[in-house]
DNA sequence: ATGGCTAACAACGTTAGA
């Protein structure tokens, strides 16, 4: 069966949930993976996803900002919420689709911002987004040695050169700085991982999924960043079908500055 | 180099995003 994941920090999905809902009617992905859902459990909006289709649901919220979510119209079989670093804040949830024979399991992550100054002496923002990624790192270690997983979220790193407007204006910039791309690159190393995202597009070629709300014209200035990225382990190369940017959301009334990006799977 | 915007909330300034 032909599956397609979709992930999108909605940046609050009270707020956002017409856009969202325009989303699903249109794309119709199989999976839906929020984050910055910026809600408890019970607030989050259950029966508009419902109404959809979208029945199976996992929430891991928390009040006013962070969390993240797992919608699906596929049945979710297993699922677990994982703390990081120590903190009971919601970044993590994963869960287990395609329940038969081979199935799949999901991670959805927000990793931490890490504020503005990339020093983790004097930024705890930035010591705990490091943190987080080390554990990230020891966690998933030997990912694909375990079957078939895809780990897709806001990862709040733009670890290539072409994942930001300008490589040399960002190096000292908080996502893009080497400290940062090369913890990601040993996440990925350490799993297994493949990078989906560039599985399809180029590394030579320009990648972004967030515009920053600052600019005057985010398209006219076009500074943007790859910080949400899809990842798949060994055994599902073979099956990686096709993937979309969905830039045309970042135009869309009172948008996300993220956009959602689509991944399809064959059969 | 700076400043620019957006959202949540025991809310009308503060904290957070990145």
């Amino acid at each position: 069966m032909p599956l397609s994941i979709a992930t999108w920090n909605i940046n609050s999905v009270r707020l956002r949930i017409d856009l969202v809902c325009a989303f699903l009617e249109a794309e119709r992905p199989d999976v839906l993976c929020l984050q910055e859902i910026k809600c408890i459990e019970g607030n989050f909006p259950a029966g508009a996803f419902r109404k959809l289709g979208y029945e199976h649901q996992v929430v891991h919220g928390q009040k006013g900002y962070h969390g993240v979510a797992v919608v699906a119209k596929v049945p979710i079989t297993e699922h677990v919420r994982r703390g990081f670093c120590g903190k009971d804040d919601a970044r993590h949830v994963a869960v287990k689709i395609g329940g038969g024979e081979l199935p799949i399991v999901l991670h959805n992550f927000y990793v931490p911002a890490g504020g503005d100054e990339p020093n983790p002496d004097v930024n705890e923002k930035f010591a705990h987004k490091l943190a987080f990624l080390e554990e990230m790192k020891g966690w998933l270690r030997g990912a694909e040695t375990l079957g078939p997983a895809i780990l897709v979220g806001d990862l709040n790193v733009a670890p290539l050169e072409q994942d930001v407007w300008s490589h040399k204006q960002m190096l000292g910039v908080v996502s893009h700085t080497p400290v940062e791309t090369q913890l990601l690159e040993a996440v990925i190393e350490a799993g297994g991982w493949i990078d989906a995202m560039r599985h399809f597009v180029p590394p030579e070629e320009k990648l972004y999924t967030w515009w920053s709300y600052r600019a005057a014209d985010w398209e006219a200035s076009n500074r943007g960043r790859r910080l949400d990225h899809m990842w798949v382990t060994s055994p599902l190369r073979g099956r990686l079908l096709g993937l979309e940017v969905k830039r045309e959301a970042r135009g869309w009334n009172r948008p996300s500055d993220h956009v959602p990006v689509i991944l399809r799977l064959a059969a």
